[in-house]
Formats: structure tokens, C-alpha cells, sequence
DNA sequence: TTTATTTCTTTGATATATCAAAGTTTGATA
DNA sequence: TATCAAACTTTGATATATCAAAGAAATAAA
């Protein structure tokens, strides 16, 4: 048990990192200079076009400053444009641009099948027990 | 299957910041300035001493970019020394001071409760298959 | 031995993560 | 209404991640 205690997160960390490698390679292979984060920022406020920065940041589990700092740069690639929020002005109203909503669209059909890839081999149940000890970690570590 | 496919590797990220951000927490609380790679980077040298930047990257996930950094700021802060490698001038002899020994010890107990709190009421099955997953995804991704 | 390739480390540039502090605006309260 | 606390975003400082390029030394090949 020991031995299993300390190897877990280790797994855990590599099978994230090569995943992310993996899948920023494809993106690149397929010639989008976007990143994954970048990305998930961007889908984000397209789903929920009045989301706050801070939302956003619990929907990608990322930090205010970290989405400040990717909407900095996804403003420069003109994927997204800021505006003054209507009824709140502590907020920010992100407008996603035309070549952010394709940017996106296609960039999914990579994610699409970098996930398929990713999890060959490996069926529902397995996944579906993954989830629940991820959220029980998740649980553990909030107490 | 479309949801859990998306959801996994979620999960899995924020299970990991979870899990990172609480030990750091931890460590800050015991009253140690260390992060845990700069920890793990000791413990590895201390584990094999005669090994190279380049393992020692592999072994902890980690550019060799990174590790040379992390190496910089143990350094400065006294747990690590640089001298020559005596038979391979390309490489660093990366030696652990008292300092380094001291924390790599005291850390380590801090670091095996904080793996027991965050996998509590999980079972040694459900951890084994946790790691067979994570692997399964390691090599789907390095195809 | 000279040349070419490989290995190991460092450095620069850029992206992200984290904490803390600051600035502005809102909403609640006295 | 004046004040205070909470909410939202930004900024600064520092740590890490990634890629690419460069430099030095070791090894293989010609």
C-alpha cells in the first residue's frame, strides 16, 4: 500500500503532462497557435457569453490572474475583444470575435480525437471509477 | 461515454492542482519556504548521487530547462552545491548539503501525511486501477 | 586524427500558476 | 448618506513548463 500511495500521483501527474503534451503537439501538427488553455478560455465564454472572469476561472480550474493573463493574450490574437460590462462595472464583457468562434470549432475536432486516442483500450467503467477516486481525492484534499 | 470522455482528464487536472495546492499548503503551514519539486529534485539526488541533470528531469516528469532552474534556486538557497563532474565535464556533481539532508527528511513526513489524508476512504484496488488507467493513457499518447 | 554526431547543460522567449497586494465598484449596514 | 465589507479585476513577484537554440564535451565514424 505504501508503495501504491506514493506512485498514484505520481501516475496521475505524468498521464496528465503527457496527455497535455500530446495534445498541443496535435494542435500544433494541424497548424493552429493556440493553446489548450487558451482554448478552454475561449469555449468557456462562448457557452456562457456573460461569464465573469472569476467563473471562468473555476469552470478551467485556473486562478483570476492566470485569466487575466490568457485573455491578455487571446485579446492580442484578436480571438476575443473587452468591453464594459452594462450593469457591473468591476466586470469585464468579453466578446468573442469571428475568428475566435472558428478558431474553436476547429480546434474541437482535434480535441475530439486526441481524447479518443488518449483513452483507446479502456472502457466506461474503468473511466467511470477513475472519476469517482479523482473526486474523492478532490474531496480529501478540500477538508 | 461522450461526457465521460471529456470529463476524465478534468477530473484528473483538477485532482492534481487539488492535491498540489493542498501539500503546498501543508508544507507552508510546517513552516518549510520548499516547494514540492524542489523537494523531489533533492530527494533524487540524495537517492542516486551520481546522477545526471537529465535523469534526474526524467525521474521527477520535468525539462531539463526546468530542472537546471529548480537546481539554480536550490542552490541559492543553500540545500545543493555545483562542483565538476569528475569524469564527465559536460555533467554538474550535484552535491546535498546538511541543509538539503535536514529538509529532505523533515518534508518527507509532511509529504507522507498529506498522500494519507488525500487518499483516505480510498481502497488499495481502487488505487491499482487508478494506475493501470493512468499508464494505459501514458502509452496511448506516445504513439 | 579530423570530422560528424550525440550527449549534457544552459539560456532566451513565452505561457501558465500562485500568492499577495492594490484599485475600483457594488451592496449592505449603520 | 456615509461607511464598511465583499466582489471583480489587475499587477508584481516568483516558480515552473515548453520549445528552440547554443555551447561544450564525449563518442563514433571516416
Amino acid at each position: 500500500m505504501e508503495k501504491l500511495n506514493e506512485i498514484i500521483f505520481y501516475t496521475m501527474d505524468k498521464a496528465i503532462k503527457t496527455y497535455r503534451m500530446f495534445a498541443q503537439q496535435q494542435l500544433r501538427a494541424a497548424g493552429y497557435k493556440i493553446t489548450i488553455d487558451q482554448w478552454l478560455i475561449i469555449k468557456g465564454i462562448l457557452e456562457n457569453p456573460d461569464i465573469s472572469q472569476l467563473e471562468l476561472g473555476e469552470k478551467a480550474f485556473k486562478d483570476n490572474a492566470s485569466v487575466t493573463r490568457i485573455i491578455d493574450l487571446l485579446v492580442k490574437a484578436a480571438y476575443l475583444e473587452r468591453q464594459f460590462h452594462e450593469t457591473d462595472r468591476r466586470r469585464v464583457k468579453l466578446i468573442v470575435t469571428q475568428a475566435g468562434i472558428d478558431i474553436v470549432s476547429n480546434v474541437q475536432k482535434v480535441v475530439l480525437q486526441n481524447r479518443k486516442t488518449a483513452l483507446e483500450g479502456i472502457d466506461p467503467t474503468e473511466i467511470e471509477l477513475v472519476n469517482k477516486t479523482m473526486n474523492k481525492i478532490i474531496q480529501n484534499c478540500h477538508t
